[in-house]
Formats: C-alpha cells, sequence, structure tokens
DNA sequence: ATATTTGCAAACGTTTTGCATAGTG
DNA sequence: CACTATGCAAAACGTTTGCAAATAT
C-alpha cells in the first residue's frame, strides 16, 4: 500500500476501486488532467463510475488534500500534489504540463512578504506559451 | 475618453452606460473583484444589469481583453490588464491584492523555455498567505 | 456490524439562448 | 439607419442532494 493510499485512510476515507484507480492514474501522469480525461482513462479500465460518484470523489480526495484542483485559463485541472512544481501551459493544444522549479524564487517572496507585511505560505507559478510541437 | 473606452470601441463594441461603469470600477480597484462584488458595486451607483446582460458583458470584455478573469482557489476574478503584476493571495479574509514585481524572472524563464523547448510568452504568480490584518 | 460508498432520480443554481425592444454610432 | 445592447422568459448545463442498496473495514 502506497503513501496515497495510507492517506486517503487517514482521512476517513476507504480504499474502494475508484479511490485506487483516480489516484493511480493521477500519479502516473505527467500532466495535469480534466475531469473529463480523469473519466476517460477510468474508462479504458473499465470503470465506469456514475456522475455524481466522480463528483463525490474529487470532492473528498480534493477536500482532504490527497488530490489538488487548479483551475487555468478556466478549465479544472487535477493533480497530484508531489514536490515543488510550477506548470507549463501550452496555448496551442491546451497541454499541461510539470517542471521542475528549485527555490529560485525564495529572495523574491522575502522581499515581497516584507514589503506587504503579507505572511507567504506558498505560490504557484504557471508559464503561458507553446510548447515544441505547437511552435510552427 | 480614456485607453479603455477606445479598446472598447476598437473591439466593435459600444459604449454604454454599463460597459463604462464595469471598467471604470475595475479601473479603480486596488484589488481584483468577484462577479458579485462588480454587481455590488454597480447597484452603488444604481446601475442593475439584468443576469444576462451582466454574463454577456464580462464575455464581451473578457473576450476582447480589455478586463482579464482570473480563477483563483475555485473563484472568479475579473480585473483590468494593466502593467506587470502578482498576486497576493489572503487566506484569511480572502482578498486579493496586486503587487509590482519587475523582471525578476527573465532568467529562470530563458533557462525553463529552453530545456523543455517551450516558448514562453507570458506568466502569472500567486503568493498564498495571509495578509496584515489575518496575521494574529 | 457499522460506517462509508455507490447509483439513481430529482432538485438546484448558474450560464446560455431566442426574441422583441431600446439605445448607440 | 444599421447594428449592438438589453431585459425577459425559457432552455441547457453542471453540480448537489436524498435515499436505498452495495461494499469496505
Amino acid at each position: 500500500m502506497n503513501t496515497i493510499h495510507k492517506s486517503i485512510q487517514s482521512s476517513g476515507g476507504r480504499l474502494t476501486k475508484i479511490k485506487k484507480a483516480i489516484t493511480d492514474i493521477l500519479s502516473q501522469s505527467c500532466c495535469l488532467l480534466t475531469k473529463q480525461e480523469l473519466v476517460n482513462q477510468l474508462k479504458a479500465i473499465h470503470i465506469k463510475p456514475n456522475r455524481s460518484t466522480i463528483f463525490r470523489e474529487l470532492g473528498f480526495l480534493t477536500k482532504h488534500n490527497v488530490i489538488i484542483k487548479n483551475t487555468i485559463v478556466g478549465i479544472d485541472y487535477y493533480e497530484i500534489p508531489k514536490g515543488h512544481h510550477h506548470h507549463l501551459v501550452c496555448m496551442g493544444c491546451k497541454s499541461i504540463s510539470k517542471v521542475e522549479f528549485g527555490n529560485h524564487l525564495e529572495k523574491q517572496e522575502q522581499q515581497i512578504a516584507k514589503e506587504n507585511k503579507f505572511k507567504i505560505l506558498n505560490h504557484s507559478l504557471e508559464f503561458y506559451g507553446y510548447c515544441h510541437k505547437c511552435q510552427v
């Protein structure tokens, strides 16, 4: 049983076929998935949950921080919160990939926190443009 | 007639009371506004448009880049695209303010573009935490 | 055995659409 | 005058809810 499965259980959830499948698919994906893409991948392995079940599962997993919901240019994406990374958003094919970034923002973060008397806990950074395939 | 009013007209839109009011309110706001906050501010100056009119106006203005729609932690905010800035998102009072940032990300941007063969045109950066008032 | 999860159908709220009238350029 | 904008009512859409049966621990 992996870390994600454990965190589902410690949130009071049960390790059902659907929860397992959703988190496995998201874990193995290199990019962020929409609800629809997720449902399609579930279908591919012959899991066809009811609409309301999908809403409830995604709600549960998001609420307990097992997965993260991220709205980018108006579309909701889901991903596993793994490591610190940012996103490359392709305005051509609309795919969103993850990119490692390290701690390059730390200094600016401290300065901004000081100037604005704002306690910064976290940040998100998205780069918009065109992926290799979509550059002509 | 200001720049925003001109850009409405050059998009084929007419300078109606509602369009003027929406863009004026957003221009003068130091923070990002939700649709509801916008509607409330319109009410305050005795403009009470129909629901569908609000949707249509925000749609028009967003489509023609007169205003920007930004979804942050699940809530849609509207703002005027003015200068390059980022956002401080207070997890306490849920207010979102703008913060100037300069070009500090340029080097990292170039590196990421190179490593991922990704043509970066733009980026967005949000800092999450607690504003001065909400820090206890 | 008990509490959670699921599917189904109905309810709900938001967003969109068609059309007639009003308003802008 | 031509074309956009508006309000209204109806339709469409996504999401949520109540309940009974199925499933996990």
